[in-house]
DNA sequence: CTGGATCCCTCACGATACTG
DNA sequence: CAGTATCGTGAGGGATCCAG
């Protein structure tokens, strides 16, 4: 049952065979942003086949990376998967390669769906802490249905799902998102042609793709 | 012939699309290190089947990570792979990565091999830029059969195969240069016990420790 | 309802042999 | 040297079913 050796003695060829696998860093995306029972799970990962995922947890378990924790009845009973903190030590990878793939991530191809776990990542890997300085900003954005927060603060990020309450501004964007964070068209743009909409001080916004960009 | 999509729209999970395969993170990592041949990769990674290299390398080359330039006939003629700039853009990920795994690296398995591509990715990856200051120094490290060197220079390292000229420090180590990095056991405890030969000042050694470490 | 297990099919991977 | 050809196996994909 375990995943195919690189036969290799190396760190990087270890790594790989610990999360190489098909599916394996999708899941540790996903719980690098909050614990998540099994069905929250294939719901994120809609393509995961479940007998795949059961096996990708079960592996991770077994290497460290993921570890199971029983639910009290009273919320609703059952098991959450979380990272350990081994496991937690992969988000300078993570971010890293989502950094990377988000350099030549064009327009959504038609089948793609868009998660909530999937931006606060992007909103993670692009964040650049050397914009921030002191800036303290509450940031909420909505893509299409979904609905994420980021507060910088003292030079680093908190992104996560769900609503924020008295947010700086409040970000509604579509397929343009990824273009204003692109630079590929400025806030001012944006926003005089609606691709993006706001609902706050314009000057936030403005500071907001100086904070993440791709 | 494309790989399979993950159907979100996601930096991370382009990326994954991308060089998530089985291979071809372990062929951008000796690609990072240096141009090579066919027969070059298939050296450093023995295990890969040539039709499975084949077949990478056109995918990695459709995705404009890799790019193929023709060899002078002077030169042995032939073809060598070499990242595009793109590609070389993935040396973050890929440090990430491997130092991720070089934490809970532990003793070599059986029929695991070494070679001088995976140790030069280590020293990549385990360098510490903030110990070495305005430290410079030139070290050659030899790990059974393969000879590397490091030239440590304005808070940067610079990493090859093959020996050195005027080298500070010639290392000569087996299975203790993990340990030694890892600092499971002192420079002083191994240049005693003999689990590590050097030549030249052994104060280098102290300073290897501090720049290079898991 | 959550958290899987089971079945079946396909294709990518792996091993080996062979060629321009 | 730089791959292609062929073929067997097993992991991934998709649907369905089942226990607590």
């Amino acid at each position: 049952m375990r995943p195919r050796a690189y036969g290799q003695y190396c760190g990087f060829a270890r790594a790989l065979e610990v999360v190489g696998e098909r599916w394996a860093m999708m899941i540790v995306r996903d719980l690098l942003v909050s614990p998540k029972r099994f069905s929250d799970l294939q719901q994120g990962l809609p393509r995961i086949p479940s007998n795949v995922l059961t096996s990708r947890l079960k592996q991770l378990e077994g290497a460290g990376v993921v570890q199971r924790r029983a639910v009290s009845r009273a919320q609703g009973g059952g098991v959450v998967y979380e990272l350990t903190p081994y496991g937690a030590e992969l988000d300078d990878a993570v971010i890293a390669i989502g950094r990377w793939g988000a350099k030549r991530l064009g327009d959504p191809r038609p089948d793609e769906i868009i998660t909530p776990d999937s931006i606060c990542m992007a909103l993670h890997s692009t964040f650049r802490p050397e914009s921030a300085g002191r800036t303290h900003a509450r940031y909420e954005v909505h893509v299409g249905p979904v609905t994420v927060y980021a507060i910088v603060r003292d030079g680093a990020v908190n992104v996560g799902k769900g609503p924020l309450e008295n947010p700086d501004l409040v970000i509604e964007a579509g397929p343009a998102f990824r273009a204003l964070m692109a630079r590929e068209i400025t806030p001012e743009q944006a926003l005089k042609t609606h691709v993006i909409g706001i609902q706050g001080d314009p000057k936030y916004l403005t500071k907001f793709v100086q904070l993440f960009r791709i």
